[in-house]
DNA sequence: GCCAACGTTGGC
DNA sequence: GCCAACGTTGGC
């Protein structure tokens, strides 16, 4: 089973909001990348786990474990004129954007922030988190995940 | 709020 | 198809 990162700014939608909603399921609209579209709609399997990280805010970090619940279809929000992520070149007959439900998880026992990870960069090499700042859906290889594991079942940062 | 990184657009 | 200009992301 494949292992995913998707980001989420907390202030918009954050991994408490997609534990809040009903069957703790969401559609994981707005992938605007064509790099990301790609893992989400053709890497991507029903049942793969996803990291969920949050960005832009206080504390950068991944903070828990989501599941693929969904094969991908087309994102609605492409053809809405009111939607903040409206694409009008996207063709109807041929969709540009797609997304997949998103199932909650769990929490990790703790944050695991953007910085501890870098003092972690020997061992998470290839890590497109580190390495691709703008990539919101990204694969995680599985020594990655382990060291993800490992490290947020620590009650603090160590080295 | 600044600004570096980097993906996308569009003129040629 | 190149590449400069532009826009966005996201850490700090």
């Amino acid at each position: 089973m494949a292992c995913w990162l998707l980001k989420t700014e907390p202030d918009t939608f954050s991994l408490s909001d997609l534990a809040a909603r009903p069957a703790q399921t969401e559609p994981w609209d707005g992938v605007r990348n064509y790099q990301a579209r790609n893992f989400l709609r053709d890497g991507m399997h029903t049942g793969d786990e996803v990291f969920i990280y949050h960005s832009s805010c206080a504390l950068p970090a991944i903070v828990g474990i989501a599941e693929v619940a969904s094969e991908a279809r087309p994102d609605p929000s492409q053809f809405d004129p009111l939607s903040d992520y409206y694409d009008p070149r996207s063709d109807p007959a041929n969709p540009r954007w797609v997304l997949r439900d998103i199932h909650y998880q769990r929490h990790l026992r703790r944050p695991l922030p953007l910085a501890e990870l870098r003092q972690h960069a020997a061992a998470l090499t290839g890590f497109a988190l580190l390495e691709r700042n703008r990539l919101s859906v990204m694969p995680v290889a599985s020594e990655h995940r382990s060291l993800i594991l490992q490290l947020s079942e620590h009650r603090d940062a160590r080295v």
